[in-house]
DNA sequence: GAACTATGCGGAA
DNA sequence: TCCGCCTAGTTCA
């Protein structure tokens, strides 16, 4: 479900909140007992997030790999260290509502009053907030401790003070260091991860060599890290590149152009855990575009609505099994 | 309460 | 290329 953004975000609250930390392991539903088990006790050493995947280190040469996939999603309860880069810290991350935004998040207005680059120490809570249909009711019980245990809980960490509940994942399990650095050798470049110049390189390299159209090499997660569906409909229709064109045929400069524009969506939606695509609107015209669910960007889900920019009919086709949005006159 | 949908992906065919 | 996973929100009856 999410894309790269809401994983980098998670990552963060596990760095502020875990890392250093002994951790408390169990799998309530009971499908990860045995890597719970593996777990428990153990101090948290570090976290990292690439592209769609979040790594946590513990002691003892143990990683813990989770993948989303598209309904998993980490709740955080109890007392919760806001990192001071992120808009918030509380709630559901990961899962996201019907505007796309993460459910942490404030859905508009982030970059005015809730500035997200303030500075300083960071803030301690102690909210409950629970978004979901299946969590919700325990905002008015946000002082039991340790949380009861709501729906299906693939695996619930806890410090003393925090507890970060999984559900829904495609992937979550344990690795070897070794193991561990072999996923991450075979994911493409993740404009947060080392530098994104050779980023840029590796990108440009892995796109010009192939004939397969660039719009599913941007969903490839050996080319490019952590861009999904929405953000490949929308870096296409920003670029105005044909969906269809073969990697090869992409001019390079358009390709850089590609790869600099997901370092820039990539550190807006991680800043405010929305994806964020029509950055170049006025507040005005923001506003009035995320006044209507489903209608806050230029081409995703916006089958036959009028393109934003010369008025023909968004087409929706079916591409690599997803679906795919885009503007046949902007992106001739 | 059923049906449908989803920002993903691995494996079977 | 299609299916299944496995969860939750929305829509519709």
């Amino acid at each position: 479900m999410p894309e790269g953004h809401s994983v980098h975000r998670i990552a963060r609250q596990f760095a502020r909140n875990f890392v250093g930390k002994p951790v408390a392991a169990s799998s309530p539903q009971g499908r990860f007992a045995e890597g719970a088990a593996l777990l428990d006790g153990r101090a948290v050493e570090s976290v990292q997030a690439v592209g769609k995947q979040m790594f946590l280190e513990t002691e003892g040469d143990l990683w813990l790999r989770v993948h989303l996939g598209l309904y998993g999603a980490w709740d955080f309860s109890g007392e919760i260290l806001v990192d001071p880069t992120i808009a918030s810290a509380n709630g559901r991350m990961g899962q996201t509502n019907q505007r796309g935004t993460d459910l942490d998040a404030p859905i508009l207005d982030t970059a005015g009053e809730n500035s997200l680059s303030s500075i300083g120490a960071p803030r301690k809570t102690r909210v409950h907030v629970r978004m979901s249909e299946a969590t919700k009711g325990l905002a008015d019980e946000g002082s039991e401790w340790p949380p009861p245990v709501v729906g299906q809980v693939r695996l619930r960490l806890m410090t003393d003070a925090t507890c970060a509940d999984l559900r829904g994942p495609t992937a979550c399990v344990l690795q070897t260091p070794d193991e561990m650095l072999a996923t991450v050798a075979k994911l493409g470049p993740d404009p947060l991860v080392g530098d994104p110049a050779e980023g840029e390189r590796r990108f440009v390299t892995a796109v010009r060599r192939k004939a397969t159209p660039i719009a599913l090499l941007l969903m490839d997660q050996a080319v490019v890290s952590g861009i999904g569906n929405v953000y490949r409909a929308e870096m296409l229709f920003r670029a105005k590149v044909n969906p269809h064109t073969p990697g090869k045929d992409v001019p390079e400069e358009v390709v850089r152009e590609l790869w600099r524009d997901w370092v820039r969506l990539l550190a807006v939606g991680v800043e405010t855990g929305q994806m964020m695509t029509m950055d170049d609107l006025t507040h005005d015209e923001y506003r009035a575009a995320m006044a209507h669910r489903d209608d806050r960007h230029w081409v995703y889900h916006r089958t036959g609505l009028p393109c934003r920019v010369c008025g023909t009919a968004i087409l929706l086709e079916e591409l690599g099994a997803r679906k795919l949005y885009w503007c046949p006159s902007c992106q001739a």
